[in-house]
DNA sequence: TATAGTTGTCTATATCAATAGACATTTAAA
DNA sequence: TTTAAATGTCTATTGATATAGACAACTATA
């Protein structure tokens, strides 16, 4: 595996390399040894400078993912990333499971307002009823894992912003709303870039890529109830669709 | 909408403008007009000379999303994005439906090999057994939509190259061998930057992200037919999850 | 036929990204 | 204690990225 990274793209060798890195980190490339392979070996792999190297792999300190000590080697300090499965069961909280100990939804803010026509198109209503939106960053152990843009019915979950700040959970905060259980309708999933707001709410390194699910989610008589635009970090986390 | 960039993050400026005019013509914001709006709104816009602005552009006249014309102003000549389907019945060729006139699948190459661990896991298989791996392109009306790495177990599926050398698709090459229907098991999707394979063998720009998906078909008995690791442009398709 | 608005081209300069080499410092093992 | 192997730091140089300004060339329209 030689000569993987690409010149003149407008994205920097040292970004490409770290990006490599984490991936085979996560894959589990290294569990033998819990160690990065050493500079001079990753620069060659790549065929670079082992100053490139170095950029790379400060950037991964950075995040947190590695620990160089002198003598020694880089250390590998966190692998794992989040599994979501997708289902008509599909659920933030209870999805991850035992994959993480303390899940946590955090309100960013919340407002009423019209609905424009991709909400209206998620939530089957018209253009311009009355919607409550909410903005909301989820954390697992502590470490943010997406932001949502959710659009509620107005009439009907009036106190969802409320009830969501209380219980850190949509689950919990539609149960004391009155609806006990809900199923995904249907879920889209692109990438992109990130932007810089959700850089600095996902605490992302600059430059990392998005998945976006586009859900709609509806009571059991498929009344739409809610309809969310979700923002994955996408080297922390993978979806798993079960059918 | 305006000072989305970010500097020093390893992303040049301009490819970063790119991601984002693409991301706007997709999503229909410059529908009235059918032009991008001029350089020096855009350098204003972005917060960013006129120059890099200019590279953005020049970037995506190389994809032929726009065509710029002195004097007019800059065209948009596409913006669609497939749309993939994943159900129990996903097939790749099905699910375009009326979304491309011409679906075609191509055989780049294929060997016979022994299972690795992962792809043992796919096919519930023990590590080591017999395996035929395919590398295939897919294309949309001639455009590359997805890289796929496909596994079939070598005794039950000896003739698939052959088979699907000559139909150009997975479900004919199945028929051919006997295998009248099966079914989607499992789809882990991910998100990570294109290699330069990958760059190459879809026409990608350069840096451009790639949607992965892990997925497992199965017969109608539940036993492993086909595990695939497919690798599509992110700018060119989203998925879709109907429960 | 002017004119405003747009893209195309050129020069110059500053900063970031990448390479190259030398050597210091730390760690672990011989 | 020595030595090999690893990361840390420094200087220097080259090429890509971004800014700045001026002006040419083209298009559509008043």
């Amino acid at each position: 595996m030689a000569g993987q990274v690409q010149r003149q793209t407008g994205v920097a060798l040292w970004r490409q390399i770290a990006d490599r890195i984490r991936q085979a980190i996560s894959a589990g490339a290294y569990d033998e040894t819990g160690m990065v392979p050493p500079e001079t070996a990753l620069a060659q792999q790549f065929g670079v400078n082992r100053h490139t190297v170095r950029s790379a792999i400060a950037a991964l300190a950075q995040e947190g993912i590695v620990r160089a000590v002198q003598g020694r080697g880089t250390l590998i300090e966190r692998k794992e990333r989040l599994n979501f499965p997708i289902t008509k069961r599909t659920r933030f909280t209870a999805g991850i499971g035992e994959q993480a100990r303390e899940m946590r939804g955090l309100l960013l803010s919340y407002s009423e307002e019209k609905a424009d026509a991709e909400v209206a198109r998620g939530l089957k209503i018209r253009s311009g009823e009355p919607v409550i939106r909410m903005e909301t960053v989820r954390k697992a152990d502590g470490r943010p894992v997406s932001c949502a843009t959710a659009w509620f019915p107005a009439g009907r979950f009036g106190g969802m912003p409320d009830a969501y700040k209380r219980t850190e959970s949509i689950t919990k905060a539609f149960a004391e709303l009155g609806l006990s259980d809900y199923v995904r309708a249907t879920t889209e999933i692109t990438a992109i870039h990130a932007d810089e707001a959700d850089t600095a709410a996902l605490e992302l390194a600059p430059g990392a890529i998005l998945l976006i699910t586009k859900a709609v989610n509806t009571d059991l008589e498929g009344v739409p109830v809610q309809y969310a635009v979700s923002r994955f970090a996408a080297d922390r986390v993978q979806f798993t669709i079960e059918n």
